[in-house]
DNA sequence: GAATAGAACGAACGATCGTGCTATTTTATG
DNA sequence: CATAAAATAGCACGATCGTTCGTTCTATTC
């Protein structure tokens, strides 16, 4: 009677809306996003994308879950195969540099959007995605915690000061570059970079 | 026969309305302000109130000019009465700190907000924040570039570079305080800016 | 191929959106 | 107080929102 677990055709499609709504939302925000939208830009109706989820709320945490995934695919992950210390510092703030830029998310990082947009509104979303990032601020501070212990960094090092002050190294990027246009926003990210990374390194080049 | 160019009553409640609608915009963003809501919260009618406008791009506009002028004079006028060098950067500093914190703007600082939002939706919102934001980093670049000239600064720091890092750490405040509900954003914010202001100071406290 | 479960559709709902019109009320001026 | 003008209300519009319901089509399994 009760077929196999198996049958997963809408899984296809599930994870094609997904997509989609990843990038709309990076641009137009995560509230911005609409059923009707996505239905129309996916060629879908609007009733048979909706059965994919429960409400739309559900929807939007569904796709901070699907950024996530990537993220940890396309930034974590890959840097953390890295050495400790130095190499895998730099690593995380490139990679994180160019996910920002990545054209999976034309309208820059969803959680840059995300952040600005839910701080003020209660819900699952917001739940899910202060989840997220304190997990990411964490996992920054532990491998500056790493390089500490390792000697590579200053033992006066404050790794969470560390990766807060790097998030907002981001946050400043995104800002010159997305609203402002301007064109050394690369240059002026990095330049803080250095200067942060500089203030924890061993060996003060004195004088 | 013409009346004399006087009669602003109406001038109250357009002003009433724009003080509401910065409130509201800074919680729910600048798209997030409805008509409808608008004219519930302060009651009037929808059309009566749209009326003060000609459509909501242009209260838009003119919320965010509301905000900006407030800005100016809880903000940028006080910080200015202070020396130039250190205390009026450190002013620019801790004004613009509690501005974010203001209970006019219980939703945290609307330009944050704005930017976010409007930072991939052309259009004049867009542009007038582009410019107020402009104006702002380039205000602070002339503070900076001023206690350079008077030897409180080194003669190496690029006041655009700290005006783009101070702008950074307010993000990257902001973040943290109304996202994550940090406890202690406060103290994040204050190290980080230090250390942006240790770098630049003349006498270098050689080991 | 028959039976069955999953996926997608079409239509409709109540609500709300921004935006016009036309009255009516309120205000300022003679 | 009368009158002209400004300010506000009332009503309606087309569009879109999230959501529900019942049906149809399309896979999967026997």
């Amino acid at each position: 009677m009760r077929a196999h677990p198996a049958a997963r055709k809408g899984e296809s499609t599930r994870a094609a809306i997904l997509d989609h709504a990843v990038k709309l939302a990076s641009q137009i925000g995560l509230s911005g996003i609409s059923i009707g939208r996505l239905a129309e830009d996916l060629g879908l109706s609007k009733s048979g994308l909706f059965a994919h989820f429960q409400s739309k709320e559900a929807l939007q945490v569904q796709v901070l879950e699907t950024a996530s995934e990537r993220f940890v695919s396309e930034v974590v992950r890959p840097a953390l195969a890295n050495p400790r210390g130095e190499p895998r510092v730099r690593a995380l703030f490139e990679r994180w540099l160019d996910w920002t830029k990545s054209q999976k998310t034309p309208g820059g990082c969803l959680f840059v959007a995300a952040s600005v947009e839910l701080d003020d509104q209660p819900g699952p979303a917001r739940d899910k995605l202060v989840q997220l990032q304190r997990d990411w601020l964490s996992l920054m501070a532990n491998v500056v915690q790493a390089g500490v212990a390792e000697k590579a960094f200053r033992a006066d090092t404050d790794p969470e000061q560390f990766a807060h002050d790097l998030y907002a190294i981001m946050l400043g990027y995104h800002h010159a570059s997305r609203l402002l246009k301007d064109p050394r926003a690369d240059a002026r990210a990095h330049a803080a970079f250095e200067r942060l990374l500089g203030a924890c390194r061993r060996v003060r080049k004195s004088a």
